[in-house]
DNA sequence: GATGCATATGAGAACGATTCCATAGCCACT
DNA sequence: AGTGGCTATGGAATCGTTCTCATATGCATC
């Protein structure tokens, strides 16, 4: 059943059914015989035809580093509500934390006009990233990182972590840090810097040894509790760099006997719903993920809409949270 | 750039371009010639006219309730690894958990040849979806809901409830349940059922008020567990329909001065991740959702290359994991 | 009564691929 | 010499739209 047939049927031309079905002159009395004969078989324009001739997929396509995350899927959630308000729908790309995936996925989406434009959840940047994106032929818009030079949406990681930490250090003195590899600049750079800042404004000097890497999941977390504790036994305050590994580590000092707060204080980021939830209450930063979602969704449109403008960046506001695991 | 512009500069036919992208009788000589001018072109088919042409998207729908949610997300982790190994991409459609977008995705889906197949990630079924999906022109598969007369893979949430009520009740007598609407079929009635049967097992009558209604959240748990303590002071066990909501139920029994496993023992549903790290560590149900959302891709994608065949269900296994929140 | 404008319609050319068909050379059998 | 099977190639049809053009009618305007 295609536009043909029914134009046949309700003895039109082709075009005129065209015609019916956008916006242009049709008489009132074809337009009720087209009506009819759709009605009757339920005919729906071909989208890939449509496609091929306008040009526009309405598609936008989301690469995404991995689903089961918190702050993941809450963007996520945010990118898909805003785009489907405007008829957009998004082509998920799951990286599951493979780098080549990424580059592979850009490729992919940007290959023969698969889709109206890109969304970049990105964790790693290098100069194979740097290559893909210089040839994008489709609007782009990185999220929650800061790539210079690029349309993006990211988070005040740095201010984020140095707020929390200052106020850690208003009760403690023995600061120490769990973070992530260095490659994610967001959560493993700034979020490191701004603890580090926040010691050397209060004079505190920060061992290497208190300093260990994790990698984002609870089960991480702890082993790098661990660590610290063996060699900084009289630590009194963990910053973690997510939510997660802030969980893990709680769980660590209570089974070493260390209490929280009262002992240790802990924190982490991200206000992921557990962190209200387990005792102590955990004191985080928290980040506006879905709304960072939205505004790269709107970024994307606006870029869609008018390819000339150049593109923007923003840095998102954060609120810290000071719960039970701050003394 | 397209596949004329290729031929002439390569000094061939359109037809013997499509036939060296393809697979075709090319000489090794002309092979060579037009391999030259797309690798200098950077030429891409367009795959919006290979789809009008082929008439196949190589795209599959996936219609979620919400994806902020650990079971759902993993569930599409599932999906979308099986689909991208054999080259398709998943088109997401969240519908934030509003039954009429549910219906209103498959329609755009269903629409125009816009995907090859879909897979949906339902809560509720009525007359209105099974109207729908008797007109759906391609594949279909329901994941995680058994919906009668489909290609399914469920959760067999019946026995897994029934035996892990058991669990708790060789050491308790007062049991009491947090269940969700009865509208979701296989959260809200099967995993019911089972708390149910089990009690019923062992000749225990369960009051209609320690039976609580709650939304999935921790919050609403939090709630429902104050309700049931209202009720029936002395209750011993709480089994709750899902995870979150059986943390907020810790968390009440915790503030409410009870101790858990001591006083009264509380279960939930789902193995999530944090169900081993609150304190104490939640008695729950492990469910294959990664897996699950594995064999759905896998039996649509069967659908895809056999439409002809009979859709089959799959009811997938279970395992208990008694932790400490059991006596 | 010539001109201009809004309304109305259909023919046909795109959009960019794939594939059927016809043709033709070459080699190997009978 | 005739037949059949590979290899190799280009022409043309096809997928289902949209949109430009050309054409036509009715009606108002100068």
């Amino acid at each position: 059943m295609n536009i043909n047939e029914i134009a046949k049927r309700a003895g039109v031309s082709r075009a005129t059914v065209s015609r019916y079905l956008n916006d242009g002159y049709v008489s009132q009395e074809k337009r009720t015989r087209i009506s009819r004969i759709i009605e009757e078989t339920g005919y729906v324009p071909s989208s890939q035809a449509q496609q091929l001739r306008n040009g526009k997929t309405h598609l936008v396509g989301v690469i995404i580093p991995k689903i089961n995350s918190q702050s993941v899927s809450r963007m996520v959630e945010g990118v898909t509500s805003k785009l489907a308000e405007h008829g957009y729908q998004v082509l998920l790309a799951n990286t599951e934390n493979d780098e080549s995936k990424e580059i592979e996925y850009l490729r992919i989406l940007n290959q023969g006009d698969r889709v109206d434009g890109i969304i970049l959840l990105g964790t790693v940047f290098n100069e194979a990233h740097e290559k893909v994106i210089r040839r994008l032929r489709v609007p782009f818009v990185v999220l929650d990182q800061h790539f210079e030079g690029h349309a993006c949406i990211y988070q005040d990681d740095y201010h984020a972590v140095r707020d929390l930490t200052q106020l850690a250090l208003s009760t403690a003195r023995k600061p120490a840090y769990i973070g992530v590899f260095e490659e994610d600049r967001a959560v493993g750079v700034m979020r490191r810097q701004g603890f580090l800042d926040a010691c050397a404004q209060v004079g505190i000097d920060v061992l290497p040894e208190a300093m260990q890497f994790a990698s984002f999941t609870s089960d991480s977390g702890y082993f790098a509790a661990e660590k610290i504790l063996e060699h900084v036994p009289d630590v009194d305050t963990i910053v973690c760099a997510t939510d997660e590994m802030a969980f893990g580590a709680i769980m660590y000092m209570r089974e070493y006997g260390k209490r929280v707060p009262e002992d240790v204080q802990v924190t982490g980021v991200g206000d992921s719903p557990m962190s209200r939830i387990i005792i102590p209450a955990l004191s985080t930063v928290h980040l506006p993920f879905k709304t960072s979602g939205i505004k790269a969704a709107e970024m994307l449109l606006r870029q869609i809409s008018f390819p000339n403008e150049n593109p923007v960046s923003i840095c998102m506001p954060y609120e810290v949270y000071q719960r039970n695991s701050l003394r």
